[in-house]
DNA sequence: TCCTTATTTATAATTATTCTAAATTTGTAA
DNA sequence: TTACAAATTTAGAATAATTATAAATAAGGA
């Protein structure tokens, strides 16, 4: 979760148009904890916005990376792109059978950074932190059906 | 890079034949710097495997990264998925202009596999830890275009 | 060697994402 | 306001990475 106002004025800035369909999924984006998918956002848009198209939210998607204000996590188990506009560094946690992703605070993280930063030369434009693996639940339920085989 | 013996005797401890495709696709991971994608590991596999199908390559992948030697590290500017047999603590550095991936060592990542197996109750199976951004080379390119427009 | 099972293979199918061109909207300036 | 140029949105087609399928092959144990 994040300011939807950073997003929308990180486009202002670059001087690209405020438009209501890309403050609709900035605020999505910034609002949510769920690290939704592109197809995600569409789902929850669509009723508000009958006429939106996927194009627009990749398009959309697309433009709030480039401007460093959105990471991309990437799969999460399922095959769907997964995007975060939470730009502070912190841990985010998937399981790779329900596809959930949760966040984890972490002290060390915060340093990343600037180490890489000083280490590399690049140009940082996004950070993908993301461990996967099984959550408690599902750790359970695949105890089961591993027992029923 | 790591050693290959570790993703073959994975193989083997899980009770998995250790054939001459999973051998070879082991040790191309295992002596890569390169965090090769499932193409790239068959278009450098198919001279000496005539045969090799693109889905035992992914197959494979699939088997490596559910024994947790293989990390998957996701996209890199490209649409291609780029896998990582080093799952020693490190960070991955992404170019999102000419896709290469770099490695950073980090003394801040070694810690995270704790801090967040404490803090979560997950059972970990992988680290995506990959930082993008524009390499020193497509930084001087991107200036040049935007020079010459 | 035979047999069962796992694996590989070739190919078809799927599907997330990107591309394209037309329609629409936006901001600007008269 | 009105008109205009440029940016954006849209719908749908196209692309391409990945997965599924079913037959062929190879591996390991008896």
């Amino acid at each position: 979760m994040s300011n939807p106002t950073v997003l929308t004025t990180a486009l202002q800035n670059a001087g690209m148009r405020v438009t209501p369909q890309r403050v609709a999924i900035c605020e999505l984006l910034a609002s949510s904890h769920e690290h939704p998918t592109a197809a995600m956002i569409y789902d929850d848009l669509k009723p508000q916005f009958t006429s939106l198209s996927l194009a627009t939210v990749y398009n959309t998607l697309e433009t709030l990376v480039g401007l460093g204000v959105v990471n991309v996590l990437g799969h999460a188990g399922d095959d769907k792109v997964h995007y975060d506009a939470d730009t502070e560094p912190h841990v985010n946690l998937a399981c790779i059978s329900c596809s959930r992703i949760i966040d984890i605070p972490s002290e060390h993280v915060t340093h990343l950074d600037e180490e890489i930063t000083a280490a590399s030369g690049y140009k940082l434009l996004g950070a993908r932190v993301l461990y996967y693996g099984l959550c408690p639940d599902c750790q359970k339920k695949q105890t089961k059906a591993t027992r029923n085989q």
